[in-house]
DNA sequence: ATAATAGTGTCTATCAGACAGTATTAC
DNA sequence: GTAATACTGTCTGATAGACACTATTAT
């Protein structure tokens, strides 16, 4: 009886493949705004199993170079993006018998945001080519490995509502920005118009911004160019974005 | 080169413990309502590791019993307390090399509301002991084993979070009960008071509940009853309860 | 009648949307 | 000047909190 143990003379004996352990790994849908759209990195498959499908990003643990979770989710992304400060969040976690045909898995997946000319992509052995989609042209033109679809629309479904109350999309923007560009990040995500004296509003009371003191000149009057403040963290607004009535 | 393999081929060669595969299991946060206080179901581990102490139920995925991972969720539940159809929610994931001694591990971790007056607890094999535990009494007073402080307490803060703009608590009731309990399990869950008018109004407007046609007598004017409408599922608010200003 | 709790009427405060107005640049 | 975009003033509308008011029961 194991009661009798120590858990020392317990763990000496133990042997993780005892038990029903399964196919573990972490995923990511990495956004990122290009060309005025909201658009994800998928890799194409390199290796057995759905090999030559389209995926998301993902992997195995390393558990020598991963102390906790969410450090893979950030080596895999720092490997296929060069990108190593993104704002990271676990979205949810799928497991199933018939997810993956090796058996039983699981995987962790995270949502990150980054800047799109900060990257450089790579491939590496396990894609032969990686690209960035647009999250518009995924309905059904575009068949996904596994479940990726549904993991891809549980991370979309996340980033939209957190967009309705939050200032996430600041991550999506470069160092500096005009406010008609982060209202603009805004409007892309939530997919509807919002009404600029509203934005401003919403913006300054949440006191999340400093101006750089530059301005962005075009063919008309220059807008203040603003940064994020230091030590903002993402602001949680108490109320929602409605949009048009 | 696996490339060059059939999947097929590919399938029959591969073995999972080929690689780094973290121990995985499933954790559960199970609150209920009892004494008018939020309280959560805590057993003792009757094995190694952290043997003697409290825990959040959990353990592994069944292969043979569990076709995804809420199902073993819910059959952790049934285990512990009989009750199959609860409100249940996955919260996060939490993973790293020194959670567990057994080495790398991964929990997945849900909550679920339950209704305590249908319960009858029952340990197992790897409890000796079971027990409901106010969620105000483990602040510093009880050692959790594992990380399980932290996980509850994310259980605990998802929750919270969610009773402003959700109608969640109403799964903490039996299938009747008045207005005035239901703001009071609000009240609770969320440690404030709530004023009584903006509550009703909230409710009203949502359309969640409908009457039962039966009243709660006691010393004084009789309470309706309601309860949740058939296809009631759970309402998302666009605004926050704020409370007292 | 009184105590006690159920339930309502209605005021104010806050913040989102609407929309017209002013400001500042390039040309 | 005109065109274009940045930025603001201020009205309306929706919904939360405050709080006093009425309603209905047991005793």
């Amino acid at each position: 009886m194991t009661a009798k143990q120590t858990e020392k003379q317990f763990l000496k004996s133990y042997n993780i493949h005892d038990f029903d352990v399964p196919l573990t790994s972490v995923d990511m849908a990495i956004f990122t705004l290009k060309d005025e759209q909201l658009q994800v990195l998928l890799v194409k498959r390199a290796q057995h199993p759905a090999l030559g499908q389209w995926a998301l990003p993902g992997g195995f643990i390393d558990f020598k170079k991963d102390k906790v979770l969410a450090d893979a989710a950030r080596r895999k992304l720092a490997e296929k993006t060069g990108v190593d400060t993104p704002y990271l969040e676990q979205v949810a976690t799928f497991g199933g018998a018939d997810r993956d045909p090796r058996g039983w898995s699981v995987t962790i997946t995270y949502f990150a945001l980054i800047v799109c000319d900060e990257v450089e992509l790579s491939g590496d052995e396990s894609s032969d080519d990686v690209k960035w989609v647009p999250i518009k042209d995924i309905t059904n033109k575009l068949e996904l490995a596994f479940d990726h679809k549904q993991v891809l629309a549980a991370c979309i479904e996340r980033l939209k509502n957190k967009v309705q109350y939050t200032s996430l999309p600041v991550n999506l923007l470069p160092e500096e920005f005009t406010l008609t560009e982060l209202q603009q990040t805004f409007e892309i995500i939530l997919d509807k118009k919002i009404e600029k004296k509203s934005f401003r509003r919403r913006i300054d009371d949440a006191d999340i911004l400093e101006e750089t003191g530059n301005m962005k000149t075009g063919s008309n009057r220059p807008a203040k160019l603003y940064r994020a403040k230091p030590k903002g963290e993402n602001f949680y607004f108490t109320r929602n974005i409605e949009g048009p009535r």
